[in-house]
DNA sequence: TAAACACTGTACGTTAGCGTACAGTCGCGG
DNA sequence: CCGCGACTGTACGCTAACGTACAGTGTTTA
């Protein structure tokens, strides 16, 4: 919450490549921000900067992955989609990520739905030029084998935490989550979008927020959700918000190769 | 349990470099045995040939990795851990696999606990030898990249699953797996460690197996499933089964390189 | 062969969550 | 300013699954 004013990270010593329709924008995606120049003059010629609208859909579940995309900004929501419709969050992206994993390991179709769950930008990237640019950027490759790996983690604990956990715990985990990305004290959802996310009903989620809200822990008003006390959210929430921040530092101090 | 006396894939032209322990035994590991030459004389001399019986540790959840395991036989769970001490499958290993993702990205703590389930073998590999014979094997890393985002895959459809479908589906579902993976007719589990997989109790796997039995999919005595009809049991399965196969398809024809 | 053990079957009260339906409430466009 | 659509609150009967407990049954050990 606190870097909203903060200096982009790109060094001043190097100008960047023009990336198309990308004029006077910051660029916050971390993974593009830590490439290294040359990998980046390889890559920013192919990257088209994009507006992501609440739901649009990046990603379609079974269809071909046109484009791979930098998140910059906003927040993507990776949902597995039933036969019946039904659909649950099983990974979650912000500007610390990528979406279009696949296309890493060589596979062209997406096996998940991936939507803009709030608005925001990416770099996009069509998929034959990605996988073209992936060889000649070492870096870039690694950086995304990781990232595969952090969202493996992240939908281990999802798997259990929605075998184990009560709703009420679920949604405050959310809530803690999708702030963490997003850098705010608001996250813009309804609940009928909400209920998606956790693969519950609509209903289940008016009572779990109502809940939440009474405790005072946050403040729910059409379509927006305001966090009022983090730390009373992380104690509604299940473990598994603190095993995935735990996973996610141990990543950051371990894994400097 | 079946091929026991089948012949080794390896071919004869290429004479293995030895490996401790494994005096007569056969491989199977399906990445081992795809790897070139080169990079078996790299990575064969730090590999020991060990048994796993049932429900040996290979890893511990928030503990060091010690050793990477290929997997030549039998079947290993990965396991998510709750507070409470219950415990929830998350992914399932057999001779097609590796177990110690994590060290390929270069982090040495396991976030999950991984059980042998049924008993079998492994090439075992100490993590620090794992890590560096890494750097000259390309191969080896790409395969293992390639099985993170398989790993990947299972995880999310089983969030999903273990999210939306009951206990007697998702069953089917877990005994279709092991089959595949076991290559047999016979699954030597008791409902008690069922329960642990599927994350319920152990009396409603009594239930579930009873119908199937019922149903005369399967044939249940004491601590061994037999799978009388493989088409029934997908019938009564949820689609996550068969996701999961058409993922692991596109997989193969798409996905080389 | 008896006792101990491990595994399986079943039962019962309790509960979270489901499906569905409907009544508020807010905000925007006509 | 009204009406309509989008969002939220609540209610009700129903079901899967839970926690727990205990009785059967097969297998090993003494």
């Amino acid at each position: 919450m606190a870097n909203k004013s903060s200096v982009p990270r790109v060094p001043k010593s190097r100008p960047q490549p023009t990336i198309s329709g990308m004029d006077g924008q910051q660029m916050h995606n971390e993974i593009l921000l830590g490439l290294p120049r040359k990998e980046c003059d390889a890559l920013f010629p192919d990257l088209e900067y994009v507006q992501m609208r609440t739901h649009d859909a990046l990603h379609e579940a079974g269809q071909p992955i046109t484009h791979g995309y930098f998140v910059n900004d906003g927040l993507a929501s990776v949902l597995n989609v039933m036969a019946d419709g039904k659909s649950v969050e099983v990974g979650l992206a912000g500007k610390e990520g990528f979406i279009g994993l696949p296309l890493v390991v060589g596979l062209s179709t997406s096996p998940n739905r991936v939507v803009a769950q709030v608005a925001g930008s990416a770099f996009r990237i069509r998929a034959s030029d990605f996988m073209q640019a992936l060889h000649r950027c070492p870096q870039l490759e690694r950086d995304l084998n990781r990232f595969t790996h952090a969202m493996a983690m992240q939908a281990t604990q999802v798997a259990a935490c929605n075998r184990a956990h009560e709703v009420e715990a679920r949604l405050a985990r959310w809530l803690l989550m999708s702030q963490d990305r997003l850098g705010g004290d608001c996250v813009p959802l309804t609940q009928e979008f909400l209920a998606h996310m956790l693969g519950t009903r609509r209903a289940s989620v008016t009572v779990a927020a109502g809940i939440l809200q009474k405790a005072g822990l946050i403040k729910y008003t059409r379509g927006e959700v305001n966090v009022v006390s983090r730390a009373g959210l992380e104690d509604a929430s299940c473990e598994c918000y603190q095993s995935m921040v735990r996973q996610s530092r141990s990543w950051e101090t371990e894994s400097k190769v």
